[in-house]
DNA sequence: TAACTTATGTTAATATATTAACAAAGGAGA
DNA sequence: TCTCCTTTGTTAATATATTAACATAAGTTA
C-alpha cells in the first residue's frame, strides 16, 4: 500500500461489489476468518481474484503483498469508504407488511443506522410501536426528521403515495431516499435516490431461466 | 427494422435496462400513452435516448424509423424477449412480515406468474390463507412443485434457514431462485439466482449521500 | 542460503458498454 | 412539391470495466 488515492473517481461497479464485499466479511465467523486472501474472497461472492485486487487498488489496496487481508482492516476500510462509520438515523414511512419486515431489519445497526421514526396515515398503526420505535402519523415527519437528524428516507408506501411521499421527505430536508416503490420518483438533483425495484430483478431472472431452458 | 437478431449475445445491461423498461411502460396510462419516444422513455428513467435505441436496436428494433413506438408493441416485444408471455407459477418459502408483503404483490399477475403456494414452518401459520393461497409446511414443497410445475421459488425465509431451503427448492426440481436472505447462497451451477441484497442498495445510497456531503 | 509457493500491488491488454454521428423515413406546412 | 422538423436504425467513436501478466514481498522447506 502506498498511499490512498480516493479521489480518482471510484468506478460505479467497484462500489457495488465493495457492498458485497462488506456484506460478505460481516457474515463471515470471526473466530474461523481473521484473514482472508483475494482469491477466498472472490470465490464466495463468484468473482475472480483479480477483480478483488483491482477494486481494492482504487484505495491504495487493503493489504501488504506476500500477506493475505486481515478481515478486521478489510472491514474498517471499507466502512470508512461507504460512509458508514459515523453513525446515521433513518425512518420508515409506510408500515405495512414491507415496512415492518424492514423495521425488523437487523442489518440496519450493523451498518451503523439507527430507526429513530416510523409513519403512516392509517390511524389503527399510529401508535403501535415496533421494537421500541413508535409509529406516527406522516403529519409529524418534518418535525422527526429535523429533531433526529434523519439522512435516510425508506418509502414503504403503496405506489399511489410514493411521489408525494418523496416530495415531503425531500421538503422535510432528507437529502437520501431508498425506495421500495415500483416507480421512478422525481428529486431535485441534489438528493440521491436509491430505488428497489423488485420486479426488474424477477424479470431478469425470467429471462435467465428462458436462456437455459431453451439451451 | 430488417430482421430478429436475438443470437447475437445480448449486453447484461441491456436486459437489466429492458427490464426497467417494461416496468416503466407498465405504469404508463394507457390512454394518454398509444406511442412513446426513445426521447420520452429515456427521460422517465434518466437514461439518454441513444441508449434506448441502441439496446432495442439488439432485438433488431421495436418501430420504424420516422414513426415513434407503439407501447403496445414494446410491451409485447418486451414481454417476449424477458419470457414473460407464457405463464410461470412460483411459490415463496417464509411467511413472515416479507413473505406476506411479497405474497400481496399485485405486480406478479402483470408479469405473468402466479403464486401458487406459501410455505412456512412455523405450525401458527401453516393453514392459514393469504389472496386464497394456502400456507403449508415446507415438507409439502416437492408435491407441490412437482404438482403445480413451478419454476421460481422465493426465499423470504430467516438467514440460518436460507442454504437449506434453497437445497430443498433445488432438489425438488425449480431452477430458478429469487433470494432475500443477505447470504450468498451455493447452488448447482445449472440453477439461476437472483440475489436481492438490500444491504447493498442501502450502502451504495450511504456511500453516494458521503459524496454530495463532502462536496 | 536458495528454490519454491503463495500472496498483494500495479500496469497493460482485452472486452464490454455508452455515447455520438449520421443516413433513411415519415409528417407538417409554406 | 419542396423544405424543415422529428423520429428510428445503424455504425463509428469513446469511455468504462474486466482480465491477464508480472514485479515484489513474505513464508516454507531442502
Amino acid at each position: 500500500m502506498t498511499e490512498k488515492k480516493v479521489n480518482k473517481k471510484i468506478p460505479k461497479m467497484t462500489i457495488i461489489r465493495l457492498a458485497r464485499y462488506l456484506n460478505c466479511l460481516s457474515l463471515l465467523p470471526r473466530e474461523l476468518y481473521k484473514e482472508i486472501s483475494s482469491k477466498e474472497l472472490a470465490s464466495k461472492i463468484g468473482l475472480k481474484p483479480t477483480q478483488v485486487r483491482q477494486d481494492f487498488h482504487h484505495f491504495g489496496g487493503f493489504g501488504q503483498a506476500g500477506y493475505r487481508y486481515k478481515v478486521d482492516d478489510l472491514i474498517k476500510g471499507m466502512e470508512e469508504i461507504l460512509g458508514l462509520d459515523r453513525s446515521q438515523n433513518l425512518i420508515i414511512v409506510g408500515v405495512g407488511h414491507l415496512g415492518q419486515a424492514l423495521a425488523n431489519y437487523r442489518k440496519f445497526e450493523d451498518l451503523g443506522l439507527r430507526l429513530v421514526g416510523l409513519f403512516d396515515t392509517n390511524p389503527r398503526l399510529v401508535g403501535m410501536a415496533i421494537r421500541d420505535v413508535k409509529v406516527r402519523d406522516i403529519d409529524e415527519i418534518p418535525d422527526i426528521v429535523k429533531s433526529e437528524n434523519v439522512s435516510i428516507g425508506v418509502i414503504a408506501t403503496p405506489t399511489e403515495s410514493a411521489q408525494i411521499t418523496a416530495d415531503l421527505l425531500v421538503s422535510s430536508g432528507i437529502r437520501g431516499l431508498w425506495n421500495f416503490s415500483p416507480i421512478n420518483i422525481l428529486t431535485p438533483p441534489d438528493v440521491i435516490i436509491q430505488n428497489e425495484h423488485l420486479s426488474v430483478g424477477l424479470m431478469t431472472l425470467s429471462y435467465k431461466l428462458k436462456q437455459i431452458m431453451s439451451s
